[in-house]
DNA sequence: ATTATCTATAGATCTATAGATAATGC
DNA sequence: ATTATCTATAGATCTATAGATAATGC
C-alpha cells in the first residue's frame, strides 16, 4: 500500500507530532513504537521506514516538542506576563501540549546522547527567548535570572502533576506564582 | 533455603534500601524485580515473598527514601545552609543517595494511588522540615516560602541531571543558588 | 522498477506464579 | 510442620527485522 511523497512525508510530520504530544504525556520509555505510529494512523513498521529506529525519532520528537511549546507561547510579550500563562491548571492538565521541560526532563539523565544533545539545544533556546522577556540589559546576570526562573517555574509544575491531592497541586502553583512576582 | 525469622527481617530491609537507593537512580520502572532483588543479595522470587508485588514494594520504597534523605540532611540548622548543601555538584552527581522529590516526581503522575500517596506525604514531610528552618513565624506565608524553595531547588536539581554539558550543568545549580540566596 | 506501508514473527525483557528445596522453630 | 528462598516457566509487552503487498512515478 504504497503512498505518494507528499502523503508519506505528511505521514512522517504527524508520527513526529504525535510523539511529541506522547512522550510528554506519558514519558519516552512510557509510550512504545505501536502506540506511536497508531496515534498517527499507521503501524508499527512505518516507523522504521522513516526512523530507523525509536531512538532516533525520540531525538527528533523531543526537538519537535521544543519547537511546538515555542509557537504555543511565541505571543506573551514578558516575562511576568509568561509565568502567569505557565502556572496555571491548564497547563498542569495537559502536559501533552505543555512545556517540554516539564514533560521530558526526568527520563533524560539516562538517554543516549542523541537525545540528551536536543533536549539540551531545547532548554538552551528556551531560557534564550525568556531572557529576552526579561527587563534589564543583556548580561550574564540576566540569563542566570532566567535560568533560575525555568528552574522554579518548571520544577513547581512537575511537583503538582506529581502529588495526589488536587487543593495541595493548586497551591503549588499558587506559591511559585508568588516567589516569581517577587523575584523576576 | 530457609533462613532465620530475624535474617529474614533483614533481608526485606536491605531490599527496600536497595529499592529506594535504585528507584532514585534509574526510574521506577527503570528497575526490573531482577535487579532489585540482586541487589539485596537475593532471587526475584523473594520479592514477592516479601511484598507481594513489585508496585507494593515501590510504595514502601518511595517511603524509605524520603525517611533516607531526611536523616541525612537532619544536623541542617537553617534553610540557608540547607540550600547550600542541596545544591551541589555531589548530590547531582549521586541521585541515589540524594533528595526523593528530586529522583521520584517525573513518574509519579502515571503511578498508583497507594505510590502517589507515599509520594506526597513524603513531600508534605520535607516541606514542613524546611519551613521550619526558615526565619519568621510559622504561618501560611512561610509555608508557602517552603513550597516555592522546593520547587527551585528540586527544578534546578532535575535539570542540573538532565542537561549533557557540564558546565552549563554547574551553571544552573549556580543561578538557583543566587536566586535562592536573595529570596529566601 | 521503486518504495511506503503492512503483517508475521523473532528475540529480548519484564512481572508474576507454582512447585521444589532446605533450614528454622515448635 | 512451617516457611524463606530458589528455580523453572508462563504470559505479556516491547523493539526490530524480513518479506509481502500494492500503489506511485519514471
Amino acid at each position: 500500500m504504497r503512498v505518494s511523497k507528499e502523503k508519506a512525508a505528511e505521514n512522517r510530520e504527524r508520527i513526529l507530532t504525535e510523539a511529541a504530544r506522547l512522550f510528554r504525556e506519558r514519558g519516552l520509555s512510557g509510550v512504545g513504537v505501536d502506540a506511536l505510529t497508531e496515534a498517527a494512523g499507521l503501524t508499527y513498521g512505518s516507523l522504521y521506514s522513516h526512523f530507523g529506529s525509536k531512538e532516533t525519532l525520540m531525538a527528533e520528537a523531543v526537538e519537535q516538542a521544543f519547537a511546538g511549546f515555542a509557537t504555543k507561547t511565541s505571543a506573551t510579550k514578558n516575562a511576568a506576563a509568561f509565568v502567569k500563562q505557565y502556572l496555571t491548571a491548564e497547563h498542569r492538565d495537559d502536559p501533552g501540549d505543555g512545556c517540554a521541560v516539564a514533560g521530558l526532563v526526568c527520563e533524560m539523565s539516562r538517554q543516549s546522547s542523541a537525545v540528551r544533545r536536543a533536549f539540551t539545544e531545547g532548554v538552551k533556546g528556551a531560557v534564550a527567548r525568556l531572557g529576552a522577556r526579561l527587563p534589564g540589559e543583556p548580561n550574564r546576570a540576566r540569563e542566570d535570572k532566567a535560568w533560575a526562573t525555568i528552574a522554579t517555574l518548571m520544577g513547581a509544575m512537575v511537583l503538582a502533576r506529581a502529588v495526589d491531592d488536587p487543593a495541595l497541586s493548586d497551591r503549588i502553583l499558587s506559591a511559585a506564582r508568588g516567589r516569581l512576582g517577587k523575584a523576576a
